[in-house]
DNA sequence: TGCTAAATGAACGAACTGGTACATTCATCG
DNA sequence: CGATGAATGTACCAGTTCGTTCATTTAGCA
């Protein structure tokens, strides 16, 4: 059972719900087809059982930030930069995440998980906005879940766009040197957005 | 003929490569699937079409932009905000560009428009960020290829993420008000990251 | 041990789907 | 007019794909 969820996690991330194959997730796994069918009932009901547990681990490791031991620049940088990095260590999640969005989010909005999802970022991001703003550093008047949308913005679309991007440009944004210049500059940009401009 | 890259483009945006049925392109238009074989060859063939097609239009229209004319922050502010009212009002290229990446770019990297695509944009960019940083308005030492990224991934996940962003926030992004501040926000990070910091 | 429910294996079926065979019509031009 | 090639309509096929049927085994427990 954990194995058929880890392979059909790379499945769906690789070519998306109805690209996807139910044989061949039962190929790949040491199970049979017939088991899918018991546990999940169907091909979709492994697809949304492969997007909640998706989201859940990502969420997991979100909370093992320790932002508030950090002045909220530090803190914002820590957040922006370790977000970059685990969207690029979590490719399958972003995949998992565009081919949701193309089926306009019908699967995820069937999860009684979305509830859970909401709270624990923003309120993070919201902490360390209001932390800033007392401390003179940050400028007032900004919406955290602005914020945040930013900061997915950027760390998302590098990772998702890669093959378009790169193509288009005739570059490779994937070599480490690229990528921490990339790095470097999205969290630079999250800083000086709300940082004062005096 | 022309019936049939409108509907494919519709039926390739909607459901992606693999979901998007010939069958169903057939119906909706006032030819055959005989046609389409006749005309695109393949499945692939009619979808590479589609992709060409959907480059070549955004390209021209992003041409209309004067920004010469205006001072080097108009001229910039200018683009942003084209480029994502462009994003919010062209989103079957949008689903298009995500369905291709989620094939990790092997159809693009099949066409051989994709070498006309990459100059005019950056181009643009460059010219206008140059025009800032000899008008000392503009910090020196940026890379426009990277100024292009940010300006992308925030005005294409606005609308490539909606759905699962929306669910996970509980609200409505789409509303007149919300894209109006969204707009706003993005114009003036681009801005803010651009401009000198004194 | 014997009973019950969960777990599993193998083969199959019905609908779907990309693509084609074959015959026919239409249009253009010398 | 006659001919040549482009355009088209209809029906069909072969492979795929999700899901199921039926029979069997395994494991826990009274």
């Amino acid at each position: 059972m954990a194995g058929i969820m880890a392979v059909a996690t790379k499945e769906f991330a690789d070519k998306g719900l109805s690209g996807a194959r139910i044989d061949a997730i039962a190929d790949a796994t040491h199970t049979s087809k017939r088991m899918i069918y018991y546990y999940y009932g169907s091909k979709e009901g492994l697809y949304l059982a492969v997007l909640e547990d998706a989201y859940r681990r990502i969420r997991a490791t979100e909370t093992e930030l320790h932002l508030a031991d950090l002045t909220p620049q530090e803190a914002l940088k820590a957040l922006v930069g370790f977000t970059f990095d685990h969207h690029h260590s979590n490719q399958d999640f972003i995949r998992l995440v565009m081919s949701e969005n193309i089926q306009r989010g019908e699967y995820l909005a069937q999860s009684q998980l979305i509830q859970e999802l909401n709270a624990s970022v923003i309120q993070s991001i919201e902490d360390l906005y209001k932390r800033g703003v007392k401390a003179g550093v940050f400028r007032k008047g900004l919406d955290p879940i602005d914020i945040h949308a930013s900061i997915s913005a950027l760390t998302f679309f590098n990772v998702s766009n890669r093959y378009t991007f790169d193509l288009i440009f005739q570059r490779d944004g994937q070599t480490p040197k690229a990528l921490a210049a990339r790095r470097r500059s999205v969290v630079d940009m999250v800083l000086r957005f709300v940082s004062h401009a005096n």
